[in-house]
DNA sequence: CAAATACTATACTTTTATGTATAGTATTTG
DNA sequence: CAAATACTATACATAAAAGTATAGTATTTG
């Protein structure tokens, strides 16, 4: 189970912003250095979350991102999906089947569990906000325990 | 957020081993047919667990591989363990650092995300068992308020 | 005891994810 | 209005994971 390099460098971008108050753009080149990314990697990074709303792109001269809304609403979910397929995505079966036809079709054990998997993690990454990351209170726990 | 293959397949194989009743050794070409794989893949599978001690080989003519101790005795947590990496491993802070340091050392936000994610995570690892998972009973959530 | 059949180890190929380079488009501001 | 500086898109290079091929070692059993 890994967390992918888009997934970790994008979460960091998304922090970035929910860190910094002042209303101002930043610069592809600011979060390129404050992050230690190359710029167009950075760039990269930052298309696909505006892609998922989550920043709105300034352009010219003066231009750089903002986040979209309150890191408050913001749920990590919402970020994790923007950069990447969730780790039981749709494409899971395709994936791991070797002929043409997977071997465990209709009776499949293991797809059983990840999608309770899933669905269970699902629930913990709703609940968590940006805000609350950036904060550093990010009682996971907590957070599903409060829904049931 | 990603499951390997290796994890993928892998706990498909343990799955195998669980659903077999008879005492009988499962040999590496049946292994390999059963899951759709090729032989010196599965083997390379086998190889993996049982460096874990969850399966043990036999060799010679009449062998093949047993499950190590009773599905009930095996955690998932175990299994994914055997299979690769937690997400949040040991070495993951040096595999996303750029630079000759973290541009966040000592002040690692999405550090402590995925701190909290990963023990979160392996409280429902260790509490579901193979069979658990065998016999399509794998209520996740429960497994943790139940621990609480 | 030797042939059959099992597991094991390692080198190699292929595929996929990462990250870079480059050229281009849009908007501001002097 | 044009130069500066921002974002954007796409093709390419590199690194890591996935999977294959092959040769080898260990036991059993007729």
């Amino acid at each position: 189970m890994k967390v992918t390099a888009t997934e970790e460098y994008g979460l960091r971008c998304m922090l970035l912003f929910a860190a910094s108050d002042s209303g101002l753009p930043l610069t592809l080149p600011e979060v390129s250095s404050k992050e230690g990314l190359s710029i167009p990697y950075a760039g990269k990074l930052m298309a696909l979350l505006k892609q998922a709303g989550l920043v709105k792109a300034v352009r010219g001269r003066s231009g750089g991102y903002v986040i979209a809304k309150p890191a408050e609403e913001i749920a990590l979910k919402e970020i994790l999906n923007a950069l990447g397929e969730s780790f039981y995505g749709q494409h899971h079966c395709e994936r791991y089947t070797r002929k043409e036809k997977c071997v465990h079709e209709g009776d499949c054990t293991v797809g059983s569990v990840w999608i309770a998997f899933d669905r269970f993690i699902d629930q913990v990454l709703q609940k968590v906000t940006l805000a609350d990351l950036a904060s550093g209170k990010c009682d996971l726990l907590g957070a599903v325990e409060a829904k049931q």
